[in-house]
RNA sequence: GGGGGCGUAGCUCAGUUGGUUAGAGCGCCGGCCUGUCACGCCGGAGGUCGCGGGUUCGAGUCCCGUCGCUCCCGCCA
């Protein structure tokens, strides 16, 4: 950072005296981070956003600043001044960045005096999210929480810097707009000049940045705030910031190019160490046959396989009834590993919560034997075949899933994650990226007798559209260590294509025109070719900053005034009952009450 | 909407089968201390055991309800 412009309070900041400023008269000001009084010599630790710098009083040379000193309590606001001086070769601290130097304080001005804080802000320590969060401002002096913050900012000066070198524009939409039923429930905003109407918060600003385009912006981007009245989790929050693009007369390689380079610069910011670009691709099917999910985790292996072809002819009924029936016997390889009948019996467990019968088990042993509850029902031909597919040898554990392919998938796909974090099989500081490519465009929803798009419905297809079924979308998906980090597609931008999509998932021609009108409209003026993509800022900030496990980021700590898993806010006590004068310009009655604390 | 976990000092936690005056570390307050940097030493204060009800001679501990936080499922086109 540049020196602050000299006045009253200070001329440096904490972090930046080195023992070549030795001898320099400063002024900085801070908060007290630690105090060590030893009854002559008193020592501070002042701190700033800067980083930390050790100031000295002597009771000798300045008996009113060292009076003074002894006061002082932890984060207290201070202003000092005085010589740096070069510590004595035994007394430098190397853990500190200005840990040769020390401030020798002449005169010390309390500019406010703090309480004492309701919990400790010089160490690392897991603290209650109500207690942090009620005192965010508290919170945020602490360095993991700053430096997040810090972090962020960067991220966001590299996107703006990376985009603006490929001549996009940054233009922001609107929040107050139009509620869109589908989809995730819209946070509304009753409105005073039409009292019984409502807007809604956006959940993305998909369709007014189809409109820049079909507008003639060629290349936009924001860093956008969305809103989805869900329940939160820990990677899930009401309002969540976006890094949203679109380009025109361009095809998915443009999209896909733009994004790598942004998220290439990005990455290199912590030192984040991914592969350069350009980046795998993965097809869907490939994704979900192999791994069991949409956003595969391929740092380890443990690929699932297909059995059908093992167990063809097989007697044994569980897997002979599920092919028979248009399942699957699907299977992985656990590898060698120490598993206890009881946690056999929690995978099972795991397996039938989501959605198995149940869960086959058997341990290879030496010359082809099972040691397995289905061995007998199996030949040695069929075992033998398993073990073929899965590359098994002796002693490796098999677990095999009978069932409807999605299922099938899915309950392997999860196996394997759990088995991953059991046995620690990702390697340390090892990453991947990828793309997840050729989606379907729809999938089949029985009950409602419709096609439900895999992604949003303006998403381009690729095929024949009178086989819904077999249709493509022109989507794609950017993974990082299986978390998907954001998705896109090339968009419809042909008004009959774009009627027949929504007619498709069963929005009418009428209904289309009521809803989405303004976007039908603008197609009939000229829309050019245009695509783009949208990525999770938050859950990026969120990774490179190590707040992750295996399975999980908590986005919460990425976002400077988070909000609880109940999506409330502790530090403003937002929402909150409103007067009922508010109402009445509304044209508002509650009907339930407030719930009461 | 459903399920799991948690709630004890300012903070992080311990608290046995229901049994005397509910503990520890850190922090805080006071005293001593001139080279510390998680300073050290001595002393002290500090508790609605989330809240309400019940069982019991007796509840931090058991039961019911409730509030809050958290994780998961649903939901998140």
């Amino acid at each position: 950072m540049k020196p602050p412009r000299p006045n009253q309070y200070r001329d440096t900041w904490c972090g930046d005296p080195r023992a070549a400023d030795a001898g320099r008269e400063v002024r900085v000001a801070g908060w007290v981070h630690r105090r060590r009084d030893h009854g002559g010599l008193v020592f501070i630790d002042l701190r700033d956003r800067t980083g930390l710098l050790q100031l000295v009083f002597h009771p000798e040379s300045a008996p009113e600043a060292h009076a003074a000193a002894r006061e002082l309590r932890p984060e207290d606001v201070v202003s000092a001044a005085g010589p740096l001086a070069a510590r004595d070769p035994a007394n430098v601290n190397p853990e500190m960045s200005t840990g040769e130097v020390e401030l020798d304080v002449s005169a010390v001005d309390k500019l406010a005096d703090a309480e004492t804080p309701p919990f400790p802000l010089d160490e690392e320590r897991d603290l209650d999210e109500l207690l942090r969060m009620r005192y965010r401002y508290l919170d945020l002096r602490r360095d993991r929480q700053r430096d997040t913050l810090l972090l962020r900012d960067r991220v966001n000066q590299t996107i703006r810097r990376t985009l603006g070198e490929r001549d996009f524009v940054e233009i922001e939409t609107p929040m107050l707009t139009r509620s869109t039923p589908e989809g995730a429930r819209d946070f509304l905003v009753p409105s005073r000049q039409q009292p019984g109407s409502f807007f809604a918060l956006p959940q993305s600003p998909q369709i007014f940045k189809e409109l820049l385009m079909i507008g003639g912006f060629e290349r936009y981007f924001q860093i956008a705030r969305c809103f989805r009245d869900e329940d939160p989790r820990a990677d899930r929050q009401p309002e969540f910031t976006q890094l949203d693009l679109e380009m025109s007369f361009v095809d998915e390689e443009d999209v896909i190019a733009t994004t790598e380079a942004v998220m290439h610069a990005v990455f290199a910011l912590t030192g984040f160490e991914v592969p350069a670009p350009p980046w795998p691709r993965m097809p869907y099917d490939d994704a979900i046959g192999r791994f069991g999910i949409d956003r595969p985790d391929t740092r380890f292996g443990m690929e699932i396989a297909d059995l059908g072809e093992a167990l063809a002819g097989t007697e044994f009924k569980v897997f002979s009834g599920a092919l028979s029936a248009g399942g699957v016997v699907r299977g992985i390889n656990a590898g060698t590993r120490e598993v206890a009948r009881s946690e056999l019996d929690g995978l099972t467990e795991l397996a039938k919560r989501l959605g198995a019968k149940g869960l086959v088990w058997a341990f290879v042993e030496e010359e082809g034997g099972w040691r397995s509850p289905i061995a007998k029902f199996l030949s040695d031909a069929e075992r033998a075949a398993i073990g073929s597919a899965l590359d098994a040898s002796p002693g490796d554990l098999l677990l095999l899933v009978a069932d409807r392919p999605q299922v099938a998938a899915t309950v392997l796909g999860q196996l394997r994650l759990e088995l991953a974090e059991r046995f620690s099989l990702v390697e340390e500081g090892r990453h991947d990226i990828h793309w997840v490519v050729d989606f379907p465009m729809f999938e089949r929803n029985e009950a409602e007798d419709r096609w439900d798009p895999l992604h949003h419905p303006f998403t381009a297809p690729e095929g024949d559209l009178d086989d819904p079924g077999s249709l493509r979308s022109r989507a794609y998906d950017l993974v990082l260590d299986g978390f998907e980090l954001g998705g896109g597609s090339i968009r419809i931008h042909d008004l009959e294509v774009q009627r027949k999509v929504f007619e498709l998932i069963g929005i009418g021609p009428d209904d289309a025109q009521e809803r989405f009108g303004f976007l039908l409209d603008a197609l009939r003026y000229g829309a050019p070719p245009l695509g783009g993509i949208a990525l999770g800022l938050d859950r990026v900030v969120s990774i490179l900053a190590g707040w992750r496990t295996l399975r999980e980021v908590n986005i919460r700590e990425s976002i400077a005034f988070p909000k609880t898993a109940t999506g409330a806010d502790p530090l403003t006590g937002a929402p909150a009952p409103v007067e009922e004068r508010q109402l009445r310009d509304l044209g508002l009655r509650v009907v339930a009450p407030p719930k009461s604390g």
